[in-house]
DNA sequence: GGAATAAAGTTTGATATCAAACTATATAGT
DNA sequence: ACTATATAGTTTGATATCAAACTTTATTCC
């Protein structure tokens, strides 16, 4: 039982983190086209930035989501025909996911929508370190995805 | 059309921040006690540290959510029986909020359940500089917040 | 005082997310 | 081969969250 229960210096970061994250997705959402969420958003522009279709799973584990979150997030998107599903010729339980043309359009289109928004926040933002307080952020991000597997 | 069309660090900041958010969440959630979310979590600290019952409406803007979402988290602790709703006196529109003592020995089992990680986290960050980083995002938080209401 | 407006809370409908259960296919072990 | 286990995806049930619609009570303004 501590004496100091509570670490305030990381509540207080944890806290910062969690606003900016809704502050961060709210804005975004707002601006994207085509009811795209930044979950959604964020498959499709890694999409467009492989030529070659990923299966789900790799998809779910370079973002740090779920299998079903994934599963389900794909399924949006295969609704909307920004990507295409199909199935792992060599591995019946596999299947892969490639951008299609539509797709390509849409995130070049959300692209330009956020635009100016990320150019003021690069403005507001020019004296801070970004890369460097990335960095950081790295390698606490590291830290707790270590423990998880713990 | 940019024909730079994505900042790179930007990007790369929030998806640092929005995976932090979601491991440390995850996290926590695995230890607390009471089914415990780190949105009630949160609510419940928050109060255990005023002794006098706070406004819906204030509590709302105090996390940085919509009214609608904090009276959805204080409908699930009410459930739980760690808050009580009173109505306000003084306005028939309005309510206040207080922990009630099940309240407080859930948010003490919590903290206490939360130190082995915390201190662990405290131990592995000794040589981050958490308050400045603290800071350093509290600034763009600021930013992201004067963006929403413009 | 009565009508218009504002403010406090709640409800609704949508998405993201997790863990856990489930289905189907593949691989291993004997 | 046959059984057991592992792997890929999907589904389910829960919570958090937002925006927007809605209800109820206050306040404002002729």
């Amino acid at each position: 039982m501590p004496q100091k229960p509570d670490d305030p210096a990381l509540f207080a970061l944890f806290n910062e983190i969690g606003i900016i994250n809704q502050l961060a997705t709210t804005l975004f959402e707002r601006v994207m086209p085509h009811d795209l969420t930044v979950a959604q958003f964020s498959l499709l522009n890694h999409l467009s930035r492989r030529e070659d279709p990923q299966a789900p799973l790799k998809l779910a584990n370079a973002f740090q989501v779920s299998k079903g979150t994934m599963s389900s997030t794909i399924g949006r998107l295969e609704s909307k025909g920004f990507v295409e599903v199909t199935p792992n010729p060599k591995d019946g339980r596999g299947k892969f996911v490639g951008i299609t043309e539509t797709g390509l359009a849409a995130r070049n289109d959300a692209v330009a929508a956020l635009g100016p928004d990320l150019a003021w926040l690069s403005d507001e933002t020019t004296s801070h370190d970004i890369s460097g307080l990335t960095q950081q952020l790295a390698t606490i991000r590291k830290l707790l995805d270590a423990r998880r597997d713990s």
